[in-house]
DNA sequence: ATCGTGTACTGGTCCGACCTCTGAGTCAGT
DNA sequence: ACTGACTCAGAGGTCGGACCAGTACACGAT
């Protein structure tokens, strides 16, 4: 029995954790170029045809990129780039996991939002006014939705995080277009939207932390108890 | 020109868009055996090499899960499942990556631990003391980080919010690796960790979330400090 | 009815061919 | 000497087929 080491897994999964091994190690770096694709297979022994289920895996979890024609590179491996995937997850989750993303939402957006505060610089409040203006103006319920998203996009920036915009941002698209779907217009959510926009960028403009807080608190909460009546039922009787 | 509606991306590409869409309309459900790999890429209309690495993609991602000799299968679709990759990204984060991720950390496991304390039983009180009292005779790092990181899980599985468990899961492997690397024993943090983890304890014994929040935050306040100094200078400039 | 066993089928791996695109070098024209 | 279009080697993208390695079910011996 030859070389019982290697696990019982497939060899395009023992080439994935090399390469990421190589990135984790600083062997290689954001930006660099890796060998061609046949050089790789070649230095891991492993076919083509393996190499490059390896690479896809790894380029649609953001960390490597190929280029037609040109190569394959690490990419700059920012939180961004590497949490992408999440966008996905929430896209394709429904019921009770619906509900609780927009609980974890609950969690992070005031949090920005109080960090928001405390950074956001006058360029940033003018953004603000323009996308909450657009947004009051806006006719169709997909251009609302992306000024909405653009308001909140704005203040995860301004919170000097990148993963916690990633994670967000991740987040927002889903809960906002599953709100397109149901009908923007239903029940008045629209000018409540706008009056709780408004308190957010009041406490912004006052570098209010808490206010900013608290605001944000009530606005996602909103949102919450969407979730609670699509998720249907008892959100306590998890899993 | 025939044909313009094909986008300029590969049919790699197209096929993993494709099967995604047919998983967030329902048509393909959790726990769901798909057609197998030859049949896929006849319809869609592509060779099973490309077929493959669309598979493997969303292998991967978590949403299909494929077994050797008996077919491709939908996963059950929980967080846990669609969640792993967020693991990658906190292996291959360094630098001032490395403070964001704890600074998420930060703001997520306070909550968690808030809500523990308003649902956890005995039995899980009962569970978060055998893993003080075995940490605390731990004599290796890794074993000792193992009761840490239990510790940890167990709150978070009490917050009874899947998607915050995972999300947290993933933080915490990388975080708490990273300080198995550096030794453990550096600057007295073994007894300072014990006692935080005590008061957490106290906390959610008392049913008391504030006092848990409060914890919390103070406990990963400590890591903070130290992915500051990771990081080296000053955490405002980023990107 | 039970237990092996065989066999058809599925994913896993490999190979080799060809296409399309990129990028750098070439070379004619200015 | 400079600029531009052109050429072409090499990169990733796609394809088809062959074979290996597991699984699961049906079949036949007990």
């Amino acid at each position: 029995m030859p070389d019982e080491t290697a696990a019982r897994t497939t060899v395009t999964e023992r080439a994935i954790e090399k390469i990421k091994a190589k990135i984790a190690s600083g062997e290689l770096e954001p930006g660099q170029r890796l060998p061609t694709e046949r050089d790789l297979a070649a230095e891991l022994g492993l076919s083509r045809s393996s190499m490059r289920e390896a690479i896809r895996a790894l380029t649609v979890m953001g960390v490597l990129e190929a280029r037609h024609g040109a190569g394959i590179y690490v990419t700059r491996l920012e939180p961004g780039d590497l949490l992408e995937t999440f966008g996905v997850v929430a896209e394709i989750s429904r019921g009770s996991t619906l509900l609780h993303l927009v609980q974890v939402r609950k969690i992070l957006e005031p949090a920005a939002a109080a960090a928001a505060a405390a950074r956001i610089d006058e360029a940033g409040l003018a953004r603000l006014r323009a996308e909450m203006n657009a947004m009051e103006r806006g006719t169709t319920a997909e251009e609302i939705v992306g000024h909405d998203l653009e308001f909140h996009r704005i203040i995860t920036e301004a919170a000097a995080n990148p993963v916690l915009a990633a994670i967000l941002g991740g987040l927002n698209s889903r809960t906002f277009r599953a709100r397109v779907w149901r009908g923007y217009r239903e029940e008045g959510v629209f000018p409540r939207t706008f009056t709780e926009h408004d308190q957010i960028y009041r406490a912004l403009a006052e570098r209010d932390p808490d206010g900013a807080r608290v605001a944000a608190a009530v606005h996602i909460g909103a949102v919450e108890d969407w979730a609670r009546r699509q998720a249907g039922e008892d959100p306590s009787g998890v899993e």
